[in-house]
RNA sequence: GGGGGAAUACCAAAGCGGCCAACUGGGACGGACUGUAAAUCCGUUGACUUAUGUCUUCACAGGUUCGAAUCCUGUUUCCCCCA
């Protein structure tokens, strides 16, 4: 079974750790957690990396709690104070919960894992009945303010004058007090975490020690970074959601295939399990032929059949094949309508009645008509100039050409604007 | 409070009476090339349109002129210098 520190460290997963951590592991079988916060139903790749972390954690025989900061979630929000308001929250994010849990099931083993199973813990469940005066009693006056303050999160805020309201303040005691709860109660001996949640991790370590004089340990993970600079996990759209109905399996395909030469290796080993010398060899696959794009290709089949499984994967691969790859109208007919749809799902779609189909006159009409795919027909006209138009994978050449394109299953017309922009038209009979 | 300067399209920045819908660079969007990349090259970039046309723009409101982004007056905003 693999080390877990050693497993990190070839990864480039480590950033910091707080010593005398890899003895503490090599004892036994340890437990660490990993949080959480439940701001919307569905984890994005940003969260990724924890995962990863917790499931390296795991298979390295060691036990893995995921917590759901369920009560820091509640007090992030100031705005949520009425009882009212603060009992419907609390039905948004048990829904939230309830949906990340789900999502972590692909990843870490919560059922068959034996005495290494997965468990998920919600800092509600023992934070929510504590009295401020209580937690102030029992536990702040374990940690002084010039300690909290020493944070760099917390210097970096009076620096620079922006304020940092007590609530935030108090933020770093209240994960210190998860671990202390999980250490206690859990025999939780390690927190897990973003390089950004150092500062409250060693609250939590320097808490168990003064108030119990226990040992615990903290680790933490890299930012993710992309070579070019720009922020990891965002495209045009948006984040990369794990929840389908968020991000298609085809868009998050995509986005793994997309990725940059440079990154796509890093992001191998992060994203995936795959060993050292599967990974070793596909670097040097991409170095003779980078153009073949090993490194993506692999990286995108693996973390969408991580995430969304074998059928979405090929789906999105076929989806991918067909609108990237030289497929022709002749491709495009062969394709039944209910593949057709799901090559297509997200794509715009506009309705038309056969009779306005009729009677529009060129294609310009058709592609301005009602602002669909253009806001004029000026702009279509420039467009098709620029030879970026396409209809059924057909390029257009002439802004005055009449509409006689054949329909694909006698209803639809796949439009093509640039490369990656399509529109559907859908002509409906009556 | 006194003196000087500036406001131009998504951003930056030319233009200083007609040749200006406005140079140029960036960005954005297309095209070629390619690896659905990078780099490079090309095109488009006020609106409607395709006629060698119309309309709306150069802080705002007026004025001079056949004609102004360009000159004059007032207003607003910003910058610099002196108190």
């Amino acid at each position: 079974m693999a080390d877990f520190i050693d497993e990190l460290k070839w990864r480039g997963m480590l950033q910091d750790m707080t010593p005398g951590l890899e003895e503490h592991l090599k004892k036994g079988m340890a437990s660490a957690y990993l949080g959480f916060d439940p701001t919307a139903d569905s984890l994005h790749i940003g969260h990724m990396v924890g995962v990863m972390t917790l499931v390296h954690f795991q298979r390295a025989g060691h036990k893995p709690f995921a917590l759901i900061g369920g009560a820091t979630g509640m007090i992030g929000d100031p705005s949520f104070k009425s009882a009212e308001r603060n009992l419907l929250n609390k039905e948004t994010l048990d829904h939230n919960v309830a949906c990340i849990q789900g999502q972590l099931a692909k990843f870490l083993k919560f059922d068959e894992g034996g005495a290494n199973k997965a468990e998920l813990v919600n800092n509600y469940d023992w934070m929510s009945g504590f009295s401020f005066l209580d937690f102030i009693r029992d536990v702040g006056k374990y940690i002084t303010v010039n300690y909290m303050m020493a944070k760099d999160s917390v210097k970096r805020r009076l620096e620079e004058g922006s304020g940092l309201s007590f609530t935030e303040f108090s933020y770093q005691l209240i994960q210190g007090y998860d671990f202390y709860h999980l250490w206690k109660n859990r025999n939780c001996s390690v927190q897990l975490g973003g390089s950004d949640q150092w500062g409250n991790i060693v609250t939590g370590t320097e808490l168990i020690r003064k108030m119990e004089g226990g040992e615990a340990y903290a680790l933490t993970v890299p930012l993710i970074t992309k070579s070019d600079g720009s922020k990891f996990g965002k495209t045009e759209g948006g984040n990369v959601w794990l929840d389908p109905e968020k991000t298609s399996p085809y868009a998050f395909y995509q986005f793994w295939l997309n990725v940059s030469d440079e990154d796509a290796a890093r992001y191998l080993r992060i994203f995936t399990t795959l060993n050292r010398e599967t990974i070793t060899e596909l670097e040097e696959t991409h170095q003779q032929a980078p153009h073949l794009r090993a490194l993506q290709k692999e990286l995108a089949q693996q973390v969408t059949r991580l995430v969304h499984g074998d059928q979405e994967l090929e789906t999105a691969m076929k989806a991918s094949e067909i609108l990237f790859g030289k497929s022709s109208l002749e491709d495009l007919s062969n394709l039944d309508e209910r593949t057709f749809l799901q090559v297509f799902e997200g794509v715009p779609m506009l309705e038309i009645a056969q009779t306005a189909f009729h009677e529009l006159d060129q294609v310009t009409d058709l592609l301005a008509f009602e602002k669909f795919v253009f806001p004029s027909k000026g702009e279509a006209r420039k467009m098709i100039q620029g030879g970026g138009l396409s209809i059924n994978k057909e390029k257009l050449s002439d802004p005055a050409m009449g509409i006689s394109f054949s329909l694909l299953q006698g209803k639809y017309l796949l439009i093509q604007k640039g490369k990656k922009n399509y529109f559907i038209v859908k002509v409906n009979p009556s």
